[in-house]
RNA sequence: GCGGGCGUGGCGGAAUUGGCAGACGCAAGGGACUUAAAAUCCCUCGCCCAUGGCAUGCGGGUUCGAACCCCGCCGCCCGCACCA
């Protein structure tokens, strides 16, 4: 019995691929394109499984486009700006940029091990000078178009670091590292106006019809378009107003109080001589600024002692509270509370015991008795208890009062959004420096774009706390452009997200040093047909990249809009956990074995151990599975596989042994049936026979069939059904010993089938067994086998027999049978007969080439 | 809290989108080969009072017919603005 060789075959297949220049990509007008993209890699030091996942499916869809005909760009980079090269430098003395670049060379290899059909040739790193200087260039032109400003904002302070914090760096308040406790500062920062095209960030996601659904709600959502009213109330005793945005206007004769965030400048102002209120508003910002925590938090609130006037008497006051569910963020940060139809302002009302006044009532309630509860009244009804508003419906009340505010002069008609502009300024050491210089006398200058790039220093030392670029000795100080007095140069850097929002339009001409795009390129090959990654991304990094890319679009750069035409997020990969009985200390994998009565068990020890539940492989877990092990033992095919079999590629997938163990035999029995074949098979191209066994007929229309579905199944991204077709196939052509008439043709036509169905999910294996069924060519040059569509479809059917909608009886008839010849052999059927017991058929339900119902 | 998703054998999942529930695989059990094991091959495999009955998280409904559509529950998962 021979045997794969697996480690040989794809060294020897990678190899010749490369030396080929099989994947390389050139324009070429007379093809219709196809860019497919996987989400680029942050190189954190070694490939997970994620990364299997996630380039396995892109390599399908890669090689299958391919041999579609379609001119493919395939290409792979680095995302290698971050925050974690800073946490090595910190952690073990390695320089962030030594520590990138090794990470790079690693990874590189390992993913070189997957055989992905991937263009090296076009490899970037967004670390590299060559890279980020257009991104420089790039915002010059965002500043003089107007889409980037400086404003204040908070941010997260360690004062022991004397650096700034990610929200995920904040653990409980307090500093991950120092354990400090983290205070909020401001610190005056450079923005991206993409509220500026909020509206059209939401129109676009109408044209993504080849996005996840889910993804689109998301970024709906996150763009949180909202209309109403924004007003101004008379504040008490005081000159100035008190601005506040409502969507629910027609409310306001229900209104019991006004609320202001504990960051609002009023909240600030009073808390100066006010200690009590001071400790409320400190309280407030120790919640956490997510909306969640907001939301959930007790409802709570500080009453100011200031009153408001109602707009439309001005007898009628409202308390002012400072309350812990107004976010400073969106809106004015202030609002009135309508408790009877918004449940944060009714949870309120009741713990300050403020009245509760309905104002709409549903269409069918009494409006004498309509009371609210616990619950607030959100529906549709008619406005009662509302003056002038009394009997309008709802859209007609908030217009009515949005007129009447406009022409009081005291408010207007408003679209809000939740989006907030997007602040890219870093304070941090290894990403982008942003091209700025800061004048005594000119404030913040632009460089100059003849002297781009800024280049971020790499001898720099991570000794003191703080930001590197700032200690270095001579790198910050220049001189003004505009008058040449010293000046400082801007020390923060880019927000990461922002080398990934062009990265995809830059694999288009990698290498063109003057401009970012050659246009040319860029117009063949954009947008990105096919793009894939993790829903993690779904909001973030998606929106910035189409914000980006209509700003370049502005900016003259291109001449898209969507960067990503089709998107694909796969799932996670997961795998069981496991816990030392004893200490409950967290186990991998590798440290467990089976004892004699099956049970898991420490292989060192022999301890008892719990299997615990199935998560995503994290590090801390202990529930990580290194793909470069993988890969060593059963090869790049056997991973490929078994990310691509059982679960859908949308759904998280668990890895386990078993399933990599089942690829693996898998492969081996591929390989044996064809370099094993019962009976030798006629050369390649050889004519079919005039005549074909009964059995090698049905042989030949199973072939077709897989042909056909496979097609199907790989278009839609059905990689789980797609492997067990061919697998079905595989069964099949495993029955035939070769002997019947025409049965050694339709083996090779079965076997070059599968090789060739097989060969963009298990492209090593493709190749070599193509050459072992004696083809002299490469089989990634193949075309995609075509189904003759006569063999498709069988020309007898089953058909199901119910009786009352359950199953009697099986009838094999001719395809297409007309209705009344199935109805006639339904009832023909001893079983149907039976089961009708002799009552009257009151009617028959004949669905053709499907079933039939009895209904008696 | 808001928004979204999921729930089918012991397990991952199929089911032509309203028409034979359980394809394909994993695990398990039995057998063959072997001195033995591994590998390989063959058979069985939703449950039960088996010519039948019950089964797609639970309870209703629509329909000739429901895993699929509708209503109400239950459970789990994900996102909610400086990780990438």
């Amino acid at each position: 019995m021979s045997r794969y060789n697996v480690k040989e075959t794809e060294a020897k297949w990678q190899g010749v691929w490369e030396r080929q220049g099989c994947f390389t990509a050139t324009e070429d007008a007379s093809r219709p394109k196809y860019y497919v993209l996987e989400m680029f890699p942050y190189p954190s030091g070694r490939i997970h499984m994620g990364h299997v996942r996630n380039y396995t499916i892109g390599d399908v869809i890669a090689r299958f486009k391919r041999a579609n005909g379609f001119n493919v760009l395939h290409p792979m980079g680095w995302d290698a700006f971050g925050l974690p090269a800073e946490n090595a430098a910190l952690e073990k003395k390695v320089h962030p940029a030594k520590w990138t670049r090794e990470n790079i060379e690693t990874m590189r290899g390992q993913l070189k091990t997957m055989g992905l059909s991937i263009d090296w040739s076009r490899e970037i790193a967004t670390c590299d000078v060559e890279y980020y200087r257009h991104e420089q260039k790039m915002f010059l032109d965002f500043l003089k178009a107007g889409l980037a400003y400086r404003k204040e904002s908070w941010v997260n302070w360690d004062p022991v670091d004397n650096t700034v914090l990610a929200n995920e760096q904040v653990i409980d308040g307090r500093g991950w590292r120092t354990g400090a406790l983290v205070e909020k500062r401001k610190l005056s920062q450079w923005f991206l106006k993409i509220t500026d095209c909020a509206e059209e960030l939401l129109d676009g996601l109408g044209t993504l019809d080849r996005w996840p659904e889910r993804v689109r709600i998301m970024q709906e959502n996150w763009i949180g378009k909202s209309t109403g009213v924004r007003f101004r109330f008379a504040l008490k005793g005081r000159e100035d107003k008190l601005e506040v945005f409502t969507t629910r206007p027609d409310t306001l004769f229900g209104a019991s109080f006004a609320a202001i965030s504990a960051n609002h400048p009023l909240a600030a102002e009073l808390a100066a001589n006010n200690p009590d209120l001071a400790e409320f508003i400190a309280e407030c910002n120790r919640l956490g600024t997510s909306e969640e925590a907001i939301e959930t938090a007790e409802k709570r609130g500080f009453d100011t002692g200031l009153r408001v006037v109602h707009p439309f008497d001005p007898s009628w006051e409202l308390p002012v509270y400072v309350a812990n569910f107004v976010l400073m963020e969106y809106g004015t940060g202030a609002i009135f509370g309508c408790p009877a139809h918004d449940q944060r302002d009714l949870d309120f009302a009741r713990k300050y015991g403020l009245p509760v006044t309905p104002v709409v009532v549903p269409a069918d309630a009494d409006p004498a008795s309509f009371a609210v509860g616990d619950e607030a009244y959100t529906g549709p009804g008619v406005l009662r208890n509302s003056r002038f508003l009394d009997g309008l419906d709802v859209e007609s009340g908030k217009q009515e009062v949005g007129r009447r505010l406009e022409e009081a002069g005291q408010g207007e008609r408003t679209t809000q959004y939740r989006l907030r502009d997007w602040g890219v300024s870093r304070q941090r050491y290894w990403g982008c420096p942003i091209p700025v210089i800061h004048c005594p006398d000119h404030g913040p200058v632009p460089v100059p774009e003849s002297d781009l790039p800024v280049v971020l220093p790499e001898d720099v030392t991570f000794d003191k706390p703080g930001n590197p670029l700032d200690h270095h000795p001579t790198w910050k100080h220049t001189s003004c452009p505009v008058c040449g007095k010293p000046a400082l140069r801007e020390t923060d850097t880019f927000d990461t997200f922002i080398e990934s929002s062009w990265y995809f339009a830059r694999f288009c001409s990698p290498k063109s040093n003057d401009v970012a795009f050659d246009r040319a390129a860029v117009d063949y090959w954009l947008a990105v047909d096919q793009y894939i990654g993790g829903i993690e991304h779904a909001v973030l990094h998606l929106l910035y990249s189409r914000f980006w890319t209509r700003a370049l679009k502005r900016c003259g750069y291109l001449n898209v809009e969507e960067p990503f035409a089709g998107l694909f997020t796969q799932g996670m990969v997961n795998h069981e956990t496991y816990k030392d009985a004893a200490t409950g200390a967290w186990l991998a994998p590798t440290d467990l074995t089976k004892n004699d009565r099956g049970e898991v068990v420490r292989a060192d020890t022999g301890a008892p151990v719990n299997v615990g539940r199935v998560e995503k492989m994290s590090k801390s877990k202990k529930n990580v599975v290194d793909p470069a092990h993988i890969i060593g033992t059963y090869g790049a095919d056997a991973a490929r596989l078994f990310m691509l079999s059982d679960s859908p590629p949308e759904r998280d997938l668990e890895w386990t042994e078993a399933g990599i163990d089942g690829a693996w035999r898998y492969i081996n029995r591929l390989w044996r049936m064809i370099t094993e074949a019962p009976v030798p098979l006629p050369a390649p191209g050889s004519p079919k026979p005039e005549r074909l066994s009964e059995r090698a007929e049905a042989t030949r229309r199973a072939v077709h069939k897989a042909i056909a579905g496979m097609s199907e199944d790989l278009d839609k991204f059905r990689f789980n059904k797609a492997v067990a077709r061919v697998r079905e196939l595989s069964n099949a052509l495993a029955e035939i010993d070769g002997k019947g008439e025409g049965e050694a043709w339709i083996l090779r036509e079965g076997f070059e089938s599968v090789v060739r169905l097989i060969g963009p999910m298990m492209p090593h294996l493709g190749e070599e067994l193509w050459a072992q069924l004696g083809h002299g060519t490469l089989l990634a040059d193949q075309p995609w086998p075509e189904a003759d569509p006569s063999l498709v479809v069988e020309d007898t059917v089953t058909i199901a027999v119910q009786v009352n909608g359950k199953l009697r009886a099986t009838l094999a008839m001719p395809r297409d049978a007309a209705k009344e010849v199935a109805e006639s052999m339904a009832l023909a059927d001893d079983n149907v007969q039976r089961a009708l017991e002799g009552k009257p058929v009151r009617k028959v339900i004949v669905v053709p080439n499907r079933i039939v119902n009895v209904v008696a």
